[in-house]
RNA sequence: GCCGGAAUAGCUCAGUCGGUAGAGCAACGCAUUCGUAAUGCGUAGGUCGGAGGUUCGAAUCCUCUUUCCGGCACCA
């Protein structure tokens, strides 16, 4: 029966017979032959090897298409499983999926893996790319393929198929002596595979459950040539520069000691960082009709008991005892801020009623969580609860999400992932009154077009909520800002409000915050400017500096003027060099460095010069002035003064 | 919490087979008064994360422990 194959020029070609993908591409040329990595046939990726039965749309893809690498990190990955089972007979395979930049692979093995074992395991790799192997393609049904697996030791695997439907055919891919069950595709032969390098040992749970046993998980990168492995490693060394805690030292912004784990000694140039930004914040929620309040940190347990904290976070919570009295550190704020909305009778005029903290929180969390300033035991969330009717939910959560792009845009941040979180399995709550909250939700953020993820089952315990994150310097994901719909709480702490109908009403609370943990936020912050802040956030934001003593009370007036101004400046007045002092104040990334000599002190001017070594020549003290209170005030979106 | 790794001077790091602990930078002192990313010379600085053990002798070997790093699980 002959078969026509239309390419994605939309020319055809018709052969006799049944014809795989590799016999099209050599049909068309020795080069893509050479060249084909996998085909997509009809729009479904298939092995080179696949027999094209029936008239169809074929694309061969080759490295050039994007879909190559993910099937070259996918081969690796098996690549990887025939090192180790060829190295460690005893080693069973379970999963190796492709992740961002590479792909993983776990082994269940009785043995520690050592770092020794990482590098003979890549070597072993290279040579069996070297060897060219070919990667055959099988089918065997379900049940054959349980009985296969577990009369060669592979329990693992013949446990994954058991959860396949039955009846379904599998399919397996063998290069060697090595068989894995996958769905493929994969690459035609392990010669395709030259450029990727193992990264890391890790321990990871069998399905990710923590009451299983512990896997080993050894991490790779793989790319499609040398060059984009070189590459990708360079990148990873520059983002290790601009890594928070890294930065923190070289700036002098913050440390932390063994007596306080997860917590922060703020050092002056961090804290300052610290307060421009806390201020900052005030005076938006300020405009946009928050109330500032300040509650205890240690409150009895009987609250926490009352809004279900206890239940769930009883572990998670640090305690006090005084006088035969039990209490919590409060790890939340929301409860408190309950107790001021209770204070006095309150109408629905009242209503919406945005109430503001920056909540100073605490929470015992597990020692392996613990990472610089993003996962802390104790921080500050920018936290606010709106206390509204069920009508006003929309429009909270709309100009909530209008307020975060804005905030977020004055730091500099475009690229933020969008989360939609619903109902966990431990909760509380009636199910009418979560179908009311996730629908708000899901909701605001269609009305605002923004492109979001759902994530079922992962809302906090009262209600289902929107999470805004962002990415560290090696694109681990955090989240910072978050609403949170809450039909439960105020119920439970017993909240109303005075309605129109003079009846009483359980309000809804919106949790909400915007940089979420300040902490966590500046760690970002420190990540996104390389430690380079924004003028505005800068702690230092001009120094000056004379060439000699002559010119020592020139500069000393110069920063006091500065300082007048309102500007974070300092003067260095030490007989060093001036390339000396520049290098110095260069590495600290302030700003702005303004250098007096002899000639600025004669015409009363001063010669600035950026961080980023630009010379702005030699202006007049106000001119500089005006350019950096003008960038201050915009909060860096508008440079007089070129960096 | 679980798996693996690490901890040596203020910082970055070296320290072989168990035999009196080292460098660069920083600090301090002296000289130098200098025009846009490192002036020269000198001085001082360490209970080798903590506790226990093996040994004639431990930074080094063993046990326990704390913290940090990389993952996993968790994240109100």
């Amino acid at each position: 029966m002959p078969v026509v194959v239309t390419l994605p020029d939309g020319s055809q070609r018709e052969f006799s017979q049944p014809i795989s993908v590799y016999g099209v591409a050599a049909d068309i040329g020795a080069g893509l032959a050479k060249a084909a990595i996998a085909g997509e046939v009809n729009d479904e990726l298939v092995d080179t090897s696949f027999i094209i039965e029936n008239d169809s749309a074929l694309s061969i893809i080759t490295e050039k298409d994007p879909k190559a690498l993910d099937i070259i990190r996918h081969s690796t990955a098996h690549l990887l499983a025939q090192a180790v089972k060829e190295l460690y007979p005893d080693a069973q395979v379970t999963i190796g999926p492709v992740i961002d930049n590479g792909f993983y692979y776990d082994f269940a093995y009785s043995k520690q893996f050592t770092p020794e074992d990482l590098q003979k395991i890549e070597k072993r790799m290279h040579a069996l790319s070297k060897q060219n192997l070919p990667v055959s393609r099988s089918v065997m049904p379900r049940d054959q393929a349980i009985a296969h697996f577990r009369r060669i030791g592979e329990e693992y695997k013949a446990s994954i198929i058991e959860d396949i439907p039955k009846n379904e055919v599998l399919s397996l891919y063998a290069q060697g002596d090595f068989t894995d069950l996958c769905r493929g595709p994969h690459v035609p032969s392990t010669g395709k595979l030259k450029a990727f390098k193992l990264m890391k040992l890790a321990g990871a749970y069998w399905r990710g459950d923590s009451n299983n046993e512990m896997l080993q998980r050894v991490y790779g990168t793989a790319w499609l040539n040398k060059k984009d492995l070189k590459d990708h490693l360079h990148r990873l060394e520059e983002a290790e520069k601009r890594d928070h805690r890294k930065l923190a030292r070289q700036l002098d912004l913050f440390h932390s000691q063994e007596e306080s784990p997860g917590m922060i000694f703020w050092h002056h140039n961090g804290w300052v960082v610290y307060q421009a930004i806390q201020q900052y914040i005030r005076e938006i929620l300020r405009t946009h009709h928050y109330e500032e309040v300040h509650t205890p940190q240690v409150v009895d347990r009987s609250l926490w008991e009352k809004s279900g904290h206890w239940d769930k976070f009883r572990e998670e919570m640090f305690t006090t005892h005084s006088e035969n009295r039990d209490y919590a550190v409060k790890p939340m704020n929301c409860p408190c801020h309950v107790q001021i909305f209770n204070q006095g009778l309150k109408s629905y005029r009242d209503l919406p009623l945005r109430m503001s903290e920056f909540g100073s929180c605490h929470r015992n969390e597990p020692s392996g969580t613990l990472h610089g300033l993003m996962r802390l035991r104790s921080f500050t969330q920018d936290d606010a609860h709106i206390f509204c009717t069920e009508d006003q939910i929309q429009e909270e959560v709309s100009g909530f999400i209008d307020l975060l792009y804005n905030v977020y845009a004055d730091f500099g941040f475009t690229d933020i992932i969008v989360k939609l979180s619903t109902r966990p399995e431990q909760r509380v709550g009636a199910d009418d009154v979560w179908d009311k909250a996730e629908h708000a939700l899901e909701q605001a953020l269609n009305a605002k077009q923004l492109a979001w993820d759902l994530q079922p089952g992962e809302g906090a315990f009262y209600g289902p909520k929107i999470e805004f994150s962002l990415k560290d310097c090696i694109g681990r994901v955090w989240q910072c800002g978050t609403i949170q719909v809450d039909f439960s709480m105020p119920d439970r702490l017993d909240a109303h409000y005075v309605a129109e109908d003079g009846v009483k009403h359980v309000p809804v609370m919106l949790h909400r915050a915007i940089l979420g943990s300040m902490e966590r936020f500046i760690g970002i912050l420190i990540e996104q400017h390389a430690g380079a802040f924004p003028t505005w956030l800068a702690p230092w934001q001009a120094v000056v500096m004379c060439i000699t003593d002559r010119q020592a009370e020139y500069a000393r007036e110069i920063e006091k003027t500065l300082q007048k101004e309102g500007l974070r400046a300092k003067s260095d007045l030490r007989n060093e060099k001036i390339g000396f002092k520049i290098r110095e104040h260069t590495l600290q990334k302030i700003p702005y460095l303004v250098i007096v000599g002899d000639r600025e002190q004669e015409n009363q001017t001063v010669s600035v010069r950026t961080r980023g070594g630009n010379d702005l020549g030699s202006i007049a003290l106000s001119a500089f002035i005006e350019g950096i209170t003008t960038e201050i005030a915009s909060h860096g979106r508008h440079h007089l003064l070129e960096e």
